[in-house]
DNA sequence: TCTCTAAATATTGCATAATTATTTATCCGC
DNA sequence: GCGGATAAATAATTATGCAATATTTAGAGA
């Protein structure tokens, strides 16, 4: 038997909803914007039928929010929500961080030390962002559960489509790339409990920053 | 103007989605059961699409998988799926409990105290996975978190699936009784941070059992 | 009897069509 | 002009139908 290639063709559905995800989660939408059933069809060459099993998904990631009757609308997070997603942050990146520890080979620790000098060298805080997630990313991944991991993702996703820009250039680099450099060493010495308690509140930090500058944006509220 | 009841009507989806999520989590399928369509949707009194759509999202919820072509089965969780799932209890539930001691109310007190009396009288097991779930849930309500106390119904309702028999007959009633009168005690002297512990050992108390009891079950694996 | 193949059957996937709800436009009285 | 009712247009929702895929059954040959 040939090692026939199998022709995985993705259902419609998983093509719309990972097109769409990956648009909200990019920013190509604001906060409130409807998603047209005939308008996303058309974009993906199909009829309405998978764009309402794609959109239904993505009403349960919590992307999108269902109007009865009026359609779905790209859903907008007030400041108290996002401040509760860092908690989650918190909830599940100290747990995985807690289980990766014991789990780290030096590669890891490379690894992660690696892109903690290329954060160091880089200027832009543009850049920031997807170093510092990758940094997180490279200490939790060595848990090893996909379930765990893939709800960071998720949820990281959904918070930093609204801190983006926002929280990186207000908090500046040096307190947090600190912080990183310290939860590395703490990691290199198996020091699970201090490494804990600093990730939270580096993220605890984060939930600060935001709060200070939305205070600034909208003093009135 | 009359304050004229809303005619809602919930749209069909949700409707079959959230029958379909309560069968599910009540077990009344085992794992992998295929649930066709045609067979939905007669139940239901609808077509395929509203029942297509339910199956997205309870797809998306992690309750069923999508074969393509081939249908949605019911999902089945290995041992080391259900442990990771503790896990996430463990994440979600000890922050729930930390941001909410602080808010915690008389009467938040009384009404888990007022459980704990109840369960103890209490001496069938099969009572005792709600009253023990009901007591845990009393501790967390006061964070006021709706989305980490959404994924902590919804995390814990995967999980009860599969320990709801085997857990609380093979770990008895008394220690974890013993412990949850004195995680009540720590939330009323606002020990934040000893209640935070114990909770995590608590659980972590499940999956021992739940390894233990596995271990008898299966010897192969 | 067993196994392989092919027809029959069942089921999913999706497009089209019909229905219903909502929004927008128009008309009329004031 | 300004409401307010009515009608047209628009969009969402759901039903139906058909093609594609998978599964089962039946039959032929060894």
């Amino acid at each position: 038997m040939a090692p026939k290639q199998a022709p995985v063709r993705k259902p419609a559905p998983e093509l719309v909803r990972d097109g769409l995800r990956a648009s909200i989660l990019a920013g190509e939408f604001e906060a409130g914007y409807q998603l047209r059933q005939d308008e996303v069809a058309e974009q993906f060459g199909t009829s309405r039928i998978p764009v309402r099993e794609a959109l239904r998904q993505l009403e349960s990631e919590g992307l999108i929010v269902f109007h009865p009757n009026k359609g779905a609308v790209v859903k907008g997070l007030s400041l108290e929500d996002v401040l509760e997603m860092l908690d989650i942050r918190i909830a599940l990146e100290t747990r995985a961080l807690k289980l990766a520890i014991p789990n780290m080979a030096v590669e890891d620790l490379d690894a992660a030390q690696e892109i903690l000098d290329r954060y160091d060298a880089a200027s832009e805080p543009d850049a920031w962002g997807e170093m510092n997630w990758n940094f997180h990313w490279t200490l939790y991944a060595p848990c090893n559960k996909s379930k765990l991991l893939s709800m960071i993702e998720a949820n990281y996703g959904h918070v930093s489509r609204f801190t983006r820009r926002q929280v990186s250039r207000a908090a500046g680099k040096s307190r947090p790339q600190k912080e990183h450099h310290e939860l590395l060493d703490l990691c290199r010495q198996g020091k699970i409990e201090k490494a804990v308690d600093l990730l939270e509140r580096h993220i605890e930090q984060t939930q600060k920053s935001l709060q200070a500058t939305s205070r600034l944006t909208d003093p009135a509220r």
